[in-house]
DNA sequence: CATGAATGAGTCTTCATTCAT
DNA sequence: CATGAATGAAGACTCATTCAT
């Protein structure tokens, strides 16, 4: 028998609890919300928070499950109008540095970054961290041996520690921001990074 | 009346403390940490604790205001006997390439970042955040800016971008290496990155 | 308004969730196993359920009602056959040394014991356990006292304290064997209890 | 150095939460009597609690095996000046139909039989369970055997069987008279099944 | 009648902090 | 000053029961 309300209700609730989950962690950060704080936040009762999530660390996983693949489906998606590899890499510097700034968005990051600490103390997460940031990692090298083999780069350069290194300038800074806030010149960073890699990789 | 004891033996009962600390909220992180593996860990008694810090926050931000004094001591030492500006950063890239990745080491650079994340919620440490901040980047600055008066460096580069493009490279690498552990080529990654910026940085 | 569904329909349902219902309690126990358990194993719903009881309390009730008043029946009617009292003993004794002593027989035993438990904590269902249990020992004092009539067993025994020291080997030798399990010889032990007990009886 | 509370006052209080927890447990059951209910019975608070004992399992164990312990204790003991097998078997009957069948010893019973039921369905506790039972069965073993060699007793008969038939007729009793109360005549019951136990023993 | 999502009081457990000794 | 037992507020999670659909 059909159930009484329809999947899209379900899947709407579900979404609803992780928005105010990652409202709550990027505020309060992982262990200091309570559950009492996302549902509150939402609008719901705890025992509806535990018939869409078992554990308040099931939730936090999808979140970041969730917002890691989000943010690669734009990313990839972004790139393939993009002929050289030149250009896709510009490309990912315009993105990175054209993102809204806006307070969710800097919590977004906040959450992100202290996923990765919480998960280099806890070895069941530290394989999912690393299975995500490989994703990316590789997403650049892809872009990065293509313009070497068509010669738009140097060949001597590794193109996994440039790709490292990005992703380091790009958590760096995010991390920077946290604290800077509005006085960040987040945009200029972004490009004057792209610059120096770009300058780089060139022969 | 005379204190009942000598104002070494207090200090150093207080160092004890601190250096537990510091192993404790490594290992497990600020909120995992109790006071009690604090104690246990320096073989001290609870009463002992709260004679010597007024609560877990408190010994959490000493530790935080020694450690990164320390580290910036050292690096200052270290670049007195250079000329150029060249050099001088050189010296600063391969102290970073040269530290030891000890297991100790990155936990210490674990607790840095937490506090980060912290303090970016808290505007009391913000400050805090931002003025110990602005010690490590004005070192960069001084010696960019330096290297730029002496034609060393293209004068039209902007010395504090690539400032704090380098130390979010730094933050960046260490986040990153967190996760990846013993397989993190963390020295190679470091010296590119000098070059790239060394690159970035000459006319 | 007519119903909308048979009586036999409705019946149907209610045994069905007291069979689950059963499984359940034998498996976890009253306190530990859940209305979902109940509703799960029965593939019905939660609300169901509360159609057909009250509330956990009252299907456990019910369940106890019912299956206590089934095996006794069974017993009654074995009886019927035999001739004199020594006989009928014997054939009590023979009964439950015969019982299968599957997983299934033994947790519906638990279930009773544990009610015994849970009723004398509760002054309500006391009574309702005493005059169950007053209905097995009449059953046995009827035919000690045949036998007494008869001259077949020693006048001079109290019937009720041989009555219930039958039942408390019973209900002893059940409780043991739930620890001990398969290698308990429930049927052996019966057989000299039986035994032990005719002796007592006979002049 | 020297703990500021004596280990007598230390093992007082656990004391205390062992009698709190016997009488609640006793008068609620295991799963339903909360620790709330244990510390307020003691007078403390829920934090001292966890400093006795690590959680309500544990306090449970800690009180089966103790009184365990403590009843067997006493058993072997009053056995002890006896001569004879069968002097010392009736004595351990007149042990137990001379137990003062106050609330208290009743209530303790019960948690003993509660356990029973809770290890039955616990593979952890099974063992135990079967380790403290083994304890008894094996003093009556050993007192029966003694008989047979003796020529007091018939060597026809199995011992095990007839201690095991002696236990359980004492927990039968118990669970009767759990339900019975005030009227149950223990006494005279224990009195008859010693009889009965003995008549059967002898050749 | 059936469904199963929602409710929220209730439970165990933790831990920063206090304070009598 | 040192000790560590005591405190109790707070938090994650459970589950019997209700009720809108």
């Amino acid at each position: 028998m059909a159930p009484k309300v329809s999947e899209e209700y379900k899947e709407k609730k579900r979404q609803d609890l992780l928005k105010s989950a990652m409202a709550c962690f990027a505020e309060k950060g992982y262990q200091t919300a309570t559950i009492d704080d996302i549902v509150t936040h939402s609008g719901m009762s705890k025992g509806a928070f535990y018939n869409y999530f078992s554990s308040k660390e099931e939730i936090y996983l999808t979140l970041l499950k969730q917002s890691v693949y989000l943010s690669f489906q734009k990313l990839r998606e972004a790139i393939q109008s993009k002929e050289t590899a030149k250009e896709k890499l510009k490309h990912v510097f315009d993105i990175y540095s054209n993102l809204d700034f806006t307070k969710k968005s800097i919590q977004n990051h906040r959450v992100q970054i202290e996923f990765w600490i919480i998960a280099s103390r806890n070895d069941n997460l530290i394989d999912h961290m690393k299975t995500h940031a490989k994703v990316f990692h590789d997403f650049l090298i892809e872009i990065i041996e293509e313009g070497q083999k068509k010669s738009e780069f140097s060949k001597d350069i590794k193109s996994a520690d440039v790709s490292e290194i990005f992703w380091a300038i790009t958590d760096g800074l995010f991390l920077h921001m946290l604290v800077e806030k509005d006085e960040f010149p987040m945009k200029r960073l972004y490009q004057t990074a792209g610059k120096m890699i770009l300058k780089y990789l060139e022969k």
